[in-house]
DNA sequence: TGATAAAATCGGTTATTTCCGATACCTTTG
DNA sequence: CAAAGGTATCGGAAATAACCGATTTTATCA
């Protein structure tokens, strides 16, 4: 993934409120659209206040940048913060930019 | 200056290249295009294969965000990096992203 | 002051992004 | 297997960004 894409990904204020909430999803969202995979798109959506489509686009564009990790469970989607990119994403700011 | 705009800045190949050349002015930009405040817009857009207009546009873009310092001298234009805007970027991003 | 040079701004065309509704795809459940 | 719920994908209208040429602004210098 090129460095742009996920600069692309981060350039809209939608997709940020995304990374916040799931910074503590129990604290943002209802148990029970709540996992150790994350959180499910319906409640992202609901939340968000658009609908399923752009919800769902949005999410998986996160996933395709690498700063979410997916997890298919049942009929639920889970999304959650992948750390790890986004620590790396930091450090390369600080060293690369 | 919003995050999210300082984003919008980052997504485009261009304006990243532009950041990369910065980091090293006299290897990258020919010695009379350069001073201690940067180097100067005309040699930048050369560099870059746009015409002047977009050049300029892109250059006040990433002022705008903060990323770039500029300073008039003359005639002349000259854009650094804000290498401390950068930093503080970076540790937003491992902090609060 | 007039010519020249560097850079900024303006107006417009084209490409991309945003965001939606409709529809298709899975998975569970009766 | 049919219905229903959750999600993904498709097609498109509207908003925004990319990028250009032309013009304007600002500064130098004869």
């Amino acid at each position: 993934m090129e460095h742009v894409e996920v600069f692309k990904a981060l350039s809209n204020k939608a997709r940020l409120q995304i990374l916040q909430w799931l910074k503590d999803p129990t604290k943002n969202f209802p148990a029970e659209g709540c996992c150790e995979n994350g959180v499910c798109v319906g409640q992202i959506q609901l939340k968000m206040g658009v609908t399923q489509s752009t919800a769902s686009e949005y999410l998986s564009l996160l996933q395709r940048t690498g700063l979410l990790i997916v997890t298919r469970q049942g009929q639920w989607t889970y999304y959650k913060r992948n750390e790890n990119a986004i620590k790396e994403l930091g450090k390369l700011i600080l060293e690369d930019l």
